[in-house]
DNA sequence: TTAAGGTCTGACAGCGCTGTCAGGGTCAAG
DNA sequence: CTTGACCCTGACAGCGCTGTCAGACCTTAA
């Protein structure tokens, strides 16, 4: 599959996907012409970085347990840490969720004050 | 009350101060050598804007509801736009809050794959 | 052959923050 | 008067994305 083919599927930018891969999160193999051939695969690891992306994560954190993100079965090596920044992660997405929570009272607050209407 | 009072009262940077101020946020009072000198009540203000910013919203965003979020009574004016963002906002939080429930969920996939420990 | 549509690389620029540094005042205590 | 703690302005730089543009190649269909 190519790099367009893989954006539309995914809604990610053709401009992205290369930078994720710049930023070593995809390797695509390359057609003799030198395009970037996609597995299909690579769909669903473009889904989970997204989603990831959109909890706040960084490019760089996602890729340091990007063999998860693929789901290539069971990890041994990177797992200890790995652990540990899943923790930390999971952490900081509940306290961002709180301050959105937060934000979201004093956005209805406003809203109230404002004369609901 | 000078800026580095407020800053501390605030946990907001000083340098973040002035940037409040430069983007029409704050608009301190200047004693005579020319210091700014802030009004007690521009602590909640200040914190106000922390929050909204947390729940990331942008300093040019929450100047739209500026008088809001200072707590200026009740307002006429730009009450109309003024729902309209707040709800559009409301939304985008929403939003993010969900997002932010799917990569926690995502996370904690990935902890389990790895083995829970 | 030509044109259209997809792809490649590399670079520049902008977003909204945020820190830091330089160069210079002010003020109170010692 | 000097020192140290604050304050001022302005500017530069970096973060992590993200779009866009330029210049060039490949491929397919008319």
């Amino acid at each position: 599959m190519k790099i367009g083919e893989l954006s539309k599927r995914t809604g990610v930018s053709i401009r992205m996907l290369r930078y994720y891969e710049a930023e070593g999160l995809l390797k695509p193999e390359r057609t003799r012409n030198g395009y970037r051939d996609y597995d299909l695969a690579e769909v669903r690891t473009v889904e989970r970085i997204k989603l990831l992306g959109a909890g706040g994560m960084t490019l760089a954190t996602i890729l340091q347990f990007l063999p998860c993100v693929r789901g290539e079965g069971p990890i041994f090596e990177p797992c200890d840490e790995l652990r540990l920044t899943l923790r930390q992660q999971i952490r900081l997405v509940e306290e961002k969720t709180q301050k959105l929570a937060q934000s979201r009272s004093v956005l209805e607050t406003f809203l109230q004050e404002i004369g609901e209407r």
